[in-house]
DNA sequence: TTGTTTATACCAACTAGTTTGTTTGTTTTT
DNA sequence: AAAAACAAACAAACTAGTTGGTATAAACAA
């Protein structure tokens, strides 16, 4: 055998996720990447082929973690499946405290930061994040009909639409995190997400 | 005198600001501008003196755009100034009509666009995109605070919070809308806003 | 009306530096 | 011994920006 890649690999994955999410993806130069992570050109090109099988890379591992924190709250409130109103909300309520615990604005969302220039990513990448802003949709729309089981909506609202809510108010909140300096803006935000769902839903008569 | 430049002028920021939203700003070369305007490199340099003074230009032209739409907005509706209820619910209305007259997806903030690219711009640009995100907060907690005059919650929310919903919402949607090809997608997600409003205001006893 | 001036608007070619990626070989680590 | 990383040079394409000159059209003079 012989020595471990894999500390220099994370490493880069690391500091180009970091760089990209202030710089964009074109506005990062490998070079930039090699100064950040101390580096040289031979070893950054003997992990990642090119740079855009970096990009590649550096999507899929943020989505593992993104569906990974969807599948763990999904997990954290199936006990409450009998009880789908309950299970929704504190679904939503386990995104609110881990965006509470933030001492300064999220770093982004690597989907965001691609989507600005979708155009510098091929096919394969653009179908990727669709297809994990979709499981989010299914997800929730899975949730939402549970509830609609037991309870009326107030208002009559379209339920895809609904699922989507909270990956807009994602998306929008780490977009104006990057203009304002409001630690807790997403997790204030998603309480109107969670305030919504309450004032909607009704118990059926 | 001389020939009027300003078609010219107004083409370079027309394609520009398309390209931008498209690739992103560093991913915009200004031969790419070049080929779409289908003008020489002198010409370019002759109306911007760097890409920089471009990019100052591009986002003041569009938040004179969007400031303009709040503006007209808030004229609009300004019958209303007896019932602060109706006004802030037709307020929203106006965005929801505006945005569901669209075929395809809109094509994009370029608050946004630039926010995920930060570093690429000065502090006066960013606190630029900073300031007109606060105007937007500033009018809507001026509309929210006529509201509670006559109303009180039924969830007692942080207004300032509230009143960035707004702005979450449209740059949420433009995010998503990138990824998933739905133009009412943004009709859509205000009116879960103007549901929001509906349901959280009740008249006080 | 006609020719000349003049500032603006624009063009074509060039420059200096950066970009991604390659190559060749050496050194370190397990 | 083999994978992992370094070092340094190289190439081809692309980058923002410059230069010097030309076309255009209004203003002015004859």
């Amino acid at each position: 055998m012989a020595r471990d890649g894999k500390p220099t690999r994370d490493n880069i994955l690391a500091q180009s996720r970091a760089l990209i999410l202030e710089n964009g993806f074109s506005g990062t130069s490998i070079d930039h990447i090699l100064e950040r992570t101390g580096i040289t050109k031979g070893a950054f090109f003997y992990h990642f082929k090119t740079k855009s099988v970096l990009a590649k890379a550096l999507i899929e591992e943020f989505a593992r973690e993104d569906i990974g924190h969807m599948e763990r709250a999904l997990k954290e409130t199936a006990h409450l499946k009998g009880d789908a109103l309950s299970r929704l909300l504190l679904f939503v309520q386990l995104f609110i405290d881990m965006m509470s615990d933030l001492t300064e604005p999220p770093p982004g969302c690597l989907y965001a930061s691609y989507l600005s220039e979708t155009n510098q990513f091929d096919q394969e990448i653009r179908d990727f994040i669709l297809n994990t802003i979709l499981l989010w949709r299914n997800t929730l729309e899975l949730l939402l009909r549970d509830v609609l089981k037991e309870y009326d909506m107030r208002i009559d609202v379209d339920i895809p639409s609904l699922a989507d809510l909270i990956t807009v108010i994602f998306e929008g909140s780490y977009v104006v995190s990057k203009a304002v300096n409001e630690p807790d803006l997403t997790a204030k935000q998603l309480q109107h997400l969670k305030n919504y769902f309450q004032l909607l839903f009704i118990p059926k008569k």
